[in-house]
RNA sequence: GGGCACGUAGAUCAGCGGAAGAUCGCUGCUUUCGCAAAGCAGAGGUCGGGGGUUCAAAUCCCCCCGUGUCCA
């Protein structure tokens, strides 16, 4: 990044000086006289102590003075954005308060909810997991204050000169801190292929602030301009408390009382960490993270179950829950949403904490078994054993220690030893565009205007032509529906052309015909969209939200929807849960979301102010995921359910005619799939339902009512039957043996042994039996021929200690061609075919003799 | 999304190429006025499903399904 980026006018009117840090080398600009930049580790902390800022604040204090600042220079206060970023394919979490806006704020497609703009988002970053605690300042929640502007050539608000004045600003004028305490270091940021200078903003040893400058786009050979700029800052609201501070840790500072109580009964670090998760645990639950085994999910059970551990490990320790309730009732402060609902909270982490339970108690089956397994045989239990049982069965280390008798030592680099463990895995979660494969279209095309947002009813109309290639149309209106938010394409035609699909791709609205374009710019074409589909397509979106909001109901407000699809022949929506639903549950769910279609509820679609409809209606609008324009698309079923919703709606619920649910799965952990349908697919589906069910009575020959116990008897007969035939082939076996036994000139008693020889027209498997049979009693041998597929097949059993089968066996392999082996127990062998066994059979009863010692 | 582990009797698991097992539970008998307990006897298994290798597969290989777990 070349130096002239960072020569702002504003250092210069302030008195800046430029200096390159002695330790890290890198250029700073300051107004004091430092030869080194005023972060670690380039220097200590200096603010222990001895507070950077002239007013000790608390959390919600601070968060106030930073957010009213902006507000009164101009920025409009934004409300936090889900900490889930459901709105985004590449990423499980919102990292950064810039995560909010990406990709289509940043891209320019939307506009953003204001500008310039000041948020504090709550953000995760699981990377600093591990420094939890140890180091004084991390946290795996922290939030990211933020005050953001987007420029665009047409617009300029603000960029490098002002967003660096207005931090100046901030921490000295505002916060007191010495002016000429600060750094500015010069730095690149670089991420999601964009990139641009940045300033890394130092006060006493702490970095407090980054000021990035998203300018440049990263072309495979080129780095150009972007046409849209964005400032992008960020100022840990957890640093700026702690400089207020100067308190010995950051938890201290941020945690308050909370900290101090935990401090009663645990040692710092554990203390930190319980909070710290318990903080965290608190926004997940409540947007929507249920516990499971991998993605979010997984990261809300590692935080429980590392809290738990920590719990266990320590006596007359608190209750989990009473400590995640001490924290999110701090946070309801700020965030009421929150510590909003408590019950269902609770029901989600003591259903998690009961997992864990189960699993610790395989967990400790397993080892004590593999330990007495190893000491019977003298081995020990390696490291690599710890390493083996906490990767693939979830065992943790200290566990397993103190399960053992003889337990290795934990490595100290144990974690990173299970990380190497997946070093090389590919995690295949690249940002996909959903836009990929779509034609560019001409930059200067007017937007579509799109109709069917307001007017789902409306199938026919005329439009222009604004812009169009191969077999792809641009319209300056339309109605048709493209895919998006879970709902397929409409289809109809365009002229006498069919379209086949259609996308939506930025600000317009693109028409796939089935063949190339005849049509030209400014040409009128008339529409007409299939109409039977989007009427079924709109019964199943408006069914979605019915069911999403009795789901909710039903089972609680942990539920979220974390997937759906709206297709013409059926509907699914994935909902986050933590156990498999019961029968009665989804029968109240049927009955109850039915009851709301009849109810003949008004379905209202309109926009709405982006923060007033947050404040109307709470968090839960973002169940298809946050669209972060300035103002929402609102789907509101009275009285019942309201979603932010891009989708076409029936107006009334009776419109939906009904709801029929046809599967419900579990398709991973922690996610519950209900496959239904609605209006006319409901009725087919009970149709369906209804003959199958008369002809499966039809053919079992009972009525309908009786068709479960006509089964059950079924089952029974079948049962009975096959046990019936078993029995008959024993008695078989039976009198075949007492048959061979009787007749002296198979059955020969040599010392102690009796051997019996015989040829039966019988299978491998049947011959063994058979052998069972014979060789009952101690000191029996039984030498048996038989076939199967054309092929001889010839089996030694034997009971008695001095005749081994296979060596018996192994005697007649020659005479027959025959493959095979066994133990001195059993022995079998099958021949080529054609081979004849009779010799077999006398080499094999020879061998028996000469073993049985005659 | 990927790695690893695991699916065997109603339950918990052993067996890991040569004749399907243990413990608990269940049924019956003995003992008892009866129960518990004990002893004896017995029932209960397409060894998750499907392909392959082999004379022979619960066991080895491949694919699917299910569960657990770790990593992102």
């Amino acid at each position: 990044m070349d130096s002239s980026e960072y020569d702002l006018p504003f250092f210069h009117r302030a008195g800046f000086h430029r200096r390159a840090c002695s330790v890290c080398g890198s250029a700073f600009w300051t107004l004091g006289d430092h030869d080194r930049c005023q972060e670690a580790p380039c220097r200590d902390y200096g603010f222990l102590g001895h507070p950077g800022f002239s007013k000790p604040e608390g959390p919600d204090a601070m968060r106030e003075t930073f957010l009213h600042f902006f507000e009164e220079r101009g920025h409009t206060r934004v409300r936090r954005y889900p900490t889930v970023a459901r709105w985004r394919n590449d990423v499980f979490f919102t990292q950064a308060s810039i995560y909010d806006f990406q990709p289509w704020v940043t891209s320019g497609a939307i506009p953003p909810p204001a500008n310039p703009l000041v948020i504090s988002q709550p953000v995760l970053r699981f990377i600093d997991l591990e420094e939890v605690g140890r180091s004084g300042r991390h946290f795996t929640l922290f939030e990211m204050m933020a005050h953001h502007a987007f420029n665009r050539p047409d617009h300029e608000v603000y960029f490098k000169d002002r967003t660096t004045e207005l931090c100046h600003e901030l921490l000295t004028e505002q916060l007191g801190a010495d002016p000429t305490a600060i750094t500015y270091k010069e730095e690149v940021w670089e991420g999601g292929g964009n990139l641009g200078p940045s300033l890394s903003v130092g006060l006493l040893g702490l970095e407090v602030a980054t000021l990035v400058f998203m300018e440049y786009v990263r072309d495979v050979d080129a780095v150009r301009p972007m046409p849209l700029t964005v400032v992008d800052t960020g100022y840990g609201l957890e640093r700026f408390t702690w400089m207020s501070q100067g308190t010995k840790t950051a938890y201290e500072a941020v945690f308050g009382a909370e900290y101090d109580e935990l401090r009663r009964t645990f040692p710092p670090r554990e203390a930190a960490i319980l909070i710290d998760h318990a903080r965290a645990l608190n926004f997940l639950l409540t947007d929507g993270v249920v516990p499971s085994n991998s993605k979010e999910g997984y990261f809300a059970r590692l935080l429980l179950r590392r809290s738990i551990r920590i719990l266990q490990r320590t006596p007359e320790a608190p209750d989990l829950l009473a400590i995640l309730d001490a924290a999110g009732r701090a946070i309801a402060r700020t965030f009421p949403e929150v510590g909003a609902h408590r019950d269902d909270l609770h029901r989600v982490v003591s259903a998690e904490a009961e997992k864990f339970a189960e699993s610790i108690d395989r967990a400790r089956t397993t080892i004590r078994r593999y330990d007495e397994r190893l000491r019977a045989t003298g081995g020990k239990v390696t490291e690599e054993d710890l390493l083996q049982w906490y990767d693939s069965l979830g065992i943790p280390p200290d566990l397993a220690v103190e399960e053992l008798r003889e337990p290795p030592k934990i490595p100290d680099d144990f974690y990173s030893r299970v990380a190497a463990r997946h070093e090389g895995e590919r995690p295949t979660n690249e940002y996909t565009e959903t836009t990929k494969g779509l034609p560019d279209v001409a930059t200067g095309t007017p937007a579509t205007e799109v109709l069917y947002y307001l007017d789902p009813y409306t199938l026919a109309f005329d439009a222009h032509v604004v812009w169009t290639e191969g077999p792809y149309v641009v319209l300056d209106r339309t109605y048709f529906y493209p895919t998006g938010g879970g709902q397929v394409t409409d289809k109809g035609h365009l002229g006498d052309l069919a379209v086949v699909d259609v996308e939506r791709k930025g600000p317009w609205v693109l028409h796939h015909l089935e063949r190339p374009s005849p049509f030209r710019v400014g040409e009128r074409v008339h529409g007409r969209v299939d109409g039977p589909r989007r009427r079924q397509l709109m019964q199943h979106h408006t069914a979605t939200h019915l069911l999403n909001g009795a789901l909710r109901e039903t089972l609680g407000p942990h539920v979220w929807q974390a997937g759906a699809y709206k297709g013409p022949e059926s509907a699914r929506i994935d909902i986050t849960h933590y156990k498999p639903l019961s029968r009665e549950e989804l029968h109240r769910v049927e009955r109850r979301v039915n009851e709301i279609v009849r109810e003949d509820r008004p379905v209202k679609s309109y926009f709405e102010d982006r923060n007033q409809a947050e404040k109307r209606f709470g968090f839960t609008l973002y169940q298809g995921g946050a669209v972060p324009g300035k103002e929402l698309r609102i789907v509101e079923v009275e009285g019942f359910d309201v979603e932010a919703c891009g989708g076409t709606h029936c107006t009334h619920t009776s419109e939906v005619g009904a709801i029929a649910l046809s599967d419900v799965e579990r398709i991973q952990d922690g996610i519950v799939r209900l496959t239904y349908s609605s209006g006319e697919r409901a009725l087919d589906l009970r149709e369906e339902h209804e003959e199958i069910l008369k002809e499966a009575s039809r053919r079992l020959g009972v009525s309908v009512a009786e068709l479960p116990s006509g089964i059950d008897r079924l089952l029974g007969e079948i049962e009975a039957s096959r046990k019936a035939a078993r029995t008959r082939r024993k008695e078989d076996l039976g009198a075949t043996a007492s048959r061979l036994l009787a007749d002296p000139s198979v059955a020969e008693t040599v010392g102690a042994t009796m051997i019996v020889t015989g040829a039966v027209d019988r299978g491998r498997a049947e011959l063994m039996e058979l052998s069972r049979l014979l060789t009952k009693e101690k000191g029996r041998v039984a030498i048996l021929a038989g076939e199967e597929d054309g092929r001889g097949v010839l089996f030694v059993g034997s009971t008695s200690p001095a005749v081994a089968a296979a060596d018996v066996l192994r005697a007649a392999l020659g005479e027959f061609e025959g493959r095979g082996g066994g133990n001195p127990a059993s022995a079998t062998a099958v021949g080529e075919p054609g081979a004849p066994l009779a010799h077999a059979l006398d080499a094999a009863r020879s061998a028996a003799r000469r073993a049985a010692g005659a």
